[in-house]
DNA sequence: TCCGCGATAATGTATGTACATAATCTTACG
DNA sequence: CGTAAGATTATGTACATACATTATCGCGGA
């Protein structure tokens, strides 16, 4: 890589160059380490710089001429790395303004949700799912699709979900069959309706509910455990082009499943800091 | 802007010129709209073949060389949006392979996870906070958190968290002295103490459990509701530079508090399909 | 047939240059 | 004294060029 090729250039050298001759003491924090490519170290030094509180929120940074002598590489590098740092929400941009660091991160705790066969499978178990009832009707017949419009053919799908032959998650499905007609095809005796969907239907956006609920004598019956247990109940619905394709309700039993996750825009991660 | 300038001259002949010469009878979708950047016009392209299933997950695109004279803007615009939406997870890339669509976006489900405060606020019910408990001790001593070395000191906290006077959510949370010894200080009378952690310390990476769980007889009485009732639990332990900086420990009643959010990296939405 | 090695094709990075865009600051005029 | 027009400054985008990096392909020899 090029970037490695010149470290010992524009890593060390030059950038200890211009930080001494200017008036510089002990500023050694903004050294490049070297690795990967330049604008990834450069990328670290700053999210450094404010993860370590030496650049606080709201302050303004260097411009990118200053950032660019300071590290010793062009204004492009300087800006591809603070570019990818704003997009990343670490610092805000204004023209003419300048470079900020960013305030208030407390939104980007993040979870993410997976499929409940993937999660069984990588824990070492066994998962296998039942469909338990399957029927096409038109919404607003007994079941309605809030986000449908009346009348518009489903798919209503229940099923269970067992790890190592426990019933670990109930599934309540509808697809929207204008939207996904090969699904009225697909008997799913073999890959589950939320691979199946997943693999096949492509999706743009999706927004969740989760919750903590009670289990109803009905629910506590299938998932086998004693009625009013706390469960985990998370509504998705999938949207596809600004169309619904499929709303799903999941129920599992509170000591057998949870969610869990870091951080998912973790650009520290990304970063290795 | 530059792009918008040059719209009618690149959006619309220059990729009507190529795409008539070569074969093409109704390869419309590649127009680019004319709206922004050119390279997001780019990636708006490519994105929508791809959600409009014109592009399958694991099919190869054409390289960058070819999108460049097929959408008549330079290779480096083209790189900039394929990168990016590679970033995004959209597309795979591999040198001399070629670029691919991603398959399997099912991890990129997500659902954000706020300050109680904001929520509350937000919803537009008044905000209260009671500190119930408050004291200093070392880790191991009664209470160990376990990523911490024992004998590190440690705050520990408890309180509860009120909407419109009803008691919504209890907080347990430990903070590490030596990360924050600044805590020590803080009364906490007017500002939560998770609201000052996060305006205070930075952090670089948490992570987080939700579960659901049975209020014990204790909790249901602070929280004002029957012993038994489902409740959602979530565990988040705060690092900063790989070091542990707060654990915190909520639980909020279940009909009274859910999580909800879309998908983060919600690139659909951000480029308006 | 298999293995290795060089040619090749694709993406990745860095820099230069030029101009666009949008705030902010300055100045001059009413 | 206020306001509007213009200068300035910082970021944003686009293109050209050059070279690095890394799989993959294909060919030749053991």
């Amino acid at each position: 890589m090029q970037g490695v090729a010149r470290q010992g250039l524009t890593g060390q050298d030059r950038v200890g160059g211009p930080a001494s001759t200017s008036a510089g003491p002990a500023r050694d924090d903004l050294t490049l380490d070297g690795r990967g490519a330049l604008f990834d170290q450069i990328k670290r030094a700053v999210a450094g710089q404010i993860l370590r509180g030496r650049w606080q929120a709201g302050q303004r940074l260097p411009n990118e001429a200053e950032l660019s002598s300071l590290y010793g590489v062009s204004r492009q590098t300087v800006h591809k790395a603070i570019a990818l740092l704003a997009r990343e929400g670490f610092l805000v941009r204004r023209r003419r303004a300048g470079t900020f660091v960013a305030t208030g991160r407390r939104d980007r705790f993040a979870l993410p949700i997976e499929d409940i066969g993937d999660v069984v499978a990588r824990e070492g178990h066994v998962y296998e799912f039942r469909i338990r009832e399957r029927k096409s009707l038109n919404n607003g017949q007994g079941i309605r699709w809030p986000d449908l419009p009346d009348g518009t053919p489903i798919l209503a799908l229940e099923c269970l979900h067992f790890s190592d032959g426990t019933p670990i998650q109930h599934e309540r499905r509808l697809v929207n069959l204008d939207a996904v007609p090969e699904v009225a095809e697909e008997p799913f005796d073999s890959v589950a309706p939320s691979r199946w969907l997943v693999d096949r239907v492509p999706w743009s956006s999706a927004d969740h509910t989760v919750r903590a609920v009670n289990a109803t004598a009905e629910m506590a019956a299938l998932l086998g455990v004693e009625a009013g247990a706390a469960c985990l109940s998370i509504r998705r619905q999938t949207m596809h082009l600004s169309r619904p394709v499929t709303l799903v309700h999941f129920l599992s039993v509170g000591d057998r499943f949870s969610l869990s996750g870091s951080s998912i825009t973790d650009s520290a991660t990304e970063l290795n800091l």
